[in-house]
Formats: C-alpha cells, sequence, structure tokens
DNA sequence: TGTCTTTTATACCGACTCGCATATATTTCT
DNA sequence: AGAAATATATGCGAGTCGGTATAAAAGACA
C-alpha cells in the first residue's frame, strides 16, 4: 500500500530529519534555536518542515519524543542485561555516557533533562512529556531493583522504588555535570563510586 | 566617602533589580527572555539596565552570581547547624525547596541549574559559572561528610568526596524534578527516603 | 502527452530582537 | 544662579524571529 505514493517524491527522510533538528535543539535549546539552524541541519526548507512537521514546538517534541524511544531502549537493556544489580547499574549509565558526550565538540549533555526543563516551567506540554520520561527512568530503575531483591542480591528490607528514584538522581546529575564540564568531574569514576554508595547498606 | 554622589540620585536599588531581573529569566531561561521582560520585570529602561550592568549577558551572570551567593549561603548555613548528619542533610534540601517551589505559580526549580545549563554548551563564561557552582555544592557537601565521619557519625572508611558528589547530584536532581512537576514527586519524602539510601551504609 | 498530486524553492509578512543615539530630567558643586 | 554630573525616557535602525502565500519542479497516472 505505502509502495510508492503520487508525485514529487520527498527528498528527506523523517526519521534522519528529526535526528538532525534534535541536534541543533541539543545546543542552544528550544528558544534558543531558530527554524534557520534546523533548516540548515535538516537540509529541508522551513515550508517542507511545517508541512511535515508541523511549527516549531511540534518539531521539537517529535524529535525529543524519538530520541526518548531510542535513547531509552538503550538503557533499558544495558539495565536488564543480567550482570548482577552493581554491574547492569553501571552499565546503565556508562550506556548514556557516549550520547552525553557526542556531538563533536564540547559536551551536550542530554538533550531532554537539559533543554526540556526550561520549556517545562512555561508550557504544560513539555512538562508533561518531561515528567513522562522522568517517571520512565524512574520506574526501569525501581524494576530493575526489584527483580535484584527478588534474585536475593538485596536484603528484603530494601525499597526498589526509594532506590530507584535515587538512582535517576545520579543519571540527572551526569546530564547536568557533563554539559556543565566540571573540570574536577571524571565521570567513570563518578559513575562507579556513586553506584557503590547506594547498594552499600542494601547488599543481603 | 560614599556618602552622595553628585547628579541624579537612581530610581532602582542593583540589588533588587538583580533580584527581578533572575526571576524573569527563572521562567525562560537567558535565550527565552528578552530585554523587555527584563525591563519590564526591574522597572528600568533598557539603557539604564545597559548604563548599571552591561548587555544582556551581564546582566545574566550578575543576577545569577548574586542568586548563587544568597543561596549557597543559606544550605550552607543548614547543612553545618549542627543537627547530626542525617537532620542537617535534610535540612540541607528542605531549605532549598521553597526557593525551588517559589515564583507564586507552577514550581520553578533552581534558576541555576535549570537555566545556565542551557547555555554551558556554547558560552564558555556561563559553563565556567554553573561548573563552579556544581563544585561550590560538592565541596559544601564533601566538608560536612568528613566532620561526620571525624566526629564519629560515619565509618572511618566512609570517603567524603565521593558522599559528597553523590549528596549533589540529589540536590540537582531535586531541581529538575521540582521544575518538571513529575506528578508522583512528594519532595519532602524523596528528600528523607534518599538522605537514608546514601546514609545507609556508611554510619558508624 | 497532458493532468493530477505531492514536494521543494523563492519571497515575503508583521512582529519582535538587541543595542544605542539622542533628548530630557534631577541633583550636587562651584 | 550656572555648570557639571548622573540618571531616566523616547524612539530608531539594522537585523532576526516564526510562519505562510505563491510559484516552480518532479514524479505517477491516464
Amino acid at each position: 500500500m505505502n509502495a510508492r505514493r503520487r508525485g514529487r517524491p520527498r527528498t528527506y527522510d523523517p526519521e534522519t530529519a528529526l535526528g538532525a533538528a534534535l541536534d541543533a535543539f541539543w545546543w542552544r535549546g528550544f528558544a534558543g534555536t531558530s527554524l534557520d539552524e534546523i533548516s540548515a541541519a535538516t537540509g529541508m526548507n522551513r515550508p517542507s518542515l511545517y508541512a511535515a512537521f508541523g511549527d516549531k514546538k511540534a518539531i521539537y517534541r517529535k524529535a525529543v519524543e524519538q530520541f526518548n524511544r531510542d535513547f531509552l531502549a538503550r538503557l533499558h537493556a544495558a539495565l536488564f542485561a543480567g550482570a548482577g544489580i552493581e554491574k547492569d547499574l553501571a552499565s546503565f549509565y556508562l550506556a548514556a555516557l557516549p550520547t552525553y558526550q557526542s556531538g563533536g565538540g564540547p559536551a551536550r549533555g542530554c538533550p531532554v533533562i537539559c533543554t526540556a526543563t526550561i520549556e517545562a516551567a512555561v508550557d504544560n506540554e513539555i512538562q508533561a512529556d518531561l515528567a513522562g520520561a522522568l517517571d520512565c527512568i524512574d520506574e526501569a530503575l525501581t524494576a530493575r531493583f526489584a527483580l535484584a531483591r527478588d534474585q536475593g542480591e538485596l536484603k528484603n528490607a530494601a525499597e526498589p522504588a526509594k532506590l530507584g528514584r535515587m538512582a535517576g538522581a545520579l543519571l540527572h546529575s551526569l546530564a547536568v555535570r557533563v554539559r556543565a564540564r566540571q573540570p574536577s568531574l571524571k565521570p567513570e569514576a563518578f559513575i562507579e563510586e556513586s553506584v557503590a554508595v547506594i547498594l552499600a547498606g542494601h547488599r543481603a
């Protein structure tokens, strides 16, 4: 059915275009990125952007949604690799790190945590998107801690939801710290030592 | 010497003007806030703003610097109140909470962590300001954990710097989560349970 | 070939941006 | 009172903003 549509064929691929748009937003955030920059990054003219995705906010939300889907799936896979709670947890953060440091320039942290947060104060839709993404992180981590407890790696008294939110906090902080280029920060060491701190009192 | 300067006296107070400017930036960030909004918030005209503080970025940086000075001093006082590590740590976060929830509308989190982070990727000066603020938080918490260890509240094996960075992460996350208005978030409970998780394995 | 459909490209709109030049007002010092 | 100093107020200018109307181009069908 979707074999070949009539009319002039499009010269862009929606997914890669959204990826390029996200890359542009990643640097300067939603308000700081102009449609001209998005147009240049995607190779699409503004009218084409409008026809394909809608206005600026719609482009942003769709780009973020696509990123979230891919990124969280990768983190989830690392978290449930089955190498034990400590290693899985560390590889969860380590899976995020290359993305946070990507961009071929100064590190930009997380495109969601570091850009959607601004708009969340004044835009209810972006706020809801962001809250949903944060929930998603908490839930994945909570499920992993529950699994570890059920498998006997953690004390029975350990509370997965609390550990999950604490572990989620670590990801938020990593996103911010990497983008801030804190000179004292050694990301891998920060991850390793923080995982150890979280697990310290809860091992079976 | 500074008794009475010649010329027409200014009708604004620089500190309160910077406070009002910060309040404007707090909502929409640096790029999303226009000089007209700052002018309206401060009651100063653009030329007066220029003469007093410099261009838009200088206004932003001075407003953030003033906030940081006051805010971090308050947090520091709460952290070293001397009620024991668990209570002091909790009151450290609880001291930040009213500020994060202030503004007479939807919660806006931290004006530094939630707005400077965006610009940090493309502006080296704001990046350095932000990194310095994050360091300042880490150092205060590290010093507090060191004190707790020396006072015998924590094991001798506890490593203050690692605990300090973990505790700093919690503040970063609180700033983001409050601004995201995560529906599931109960800030006070989040603080209390996270402090407990951090301290769990390190008490003497 | 000619018609239809879809995408791309050009050009433009009104509104807003930052920054400043200029003019006016208010105070102190001489 | 007059000069000097400092502040506020008005408004402009060059450029950018997000968004769109219109026309050209490219392929699918008949």
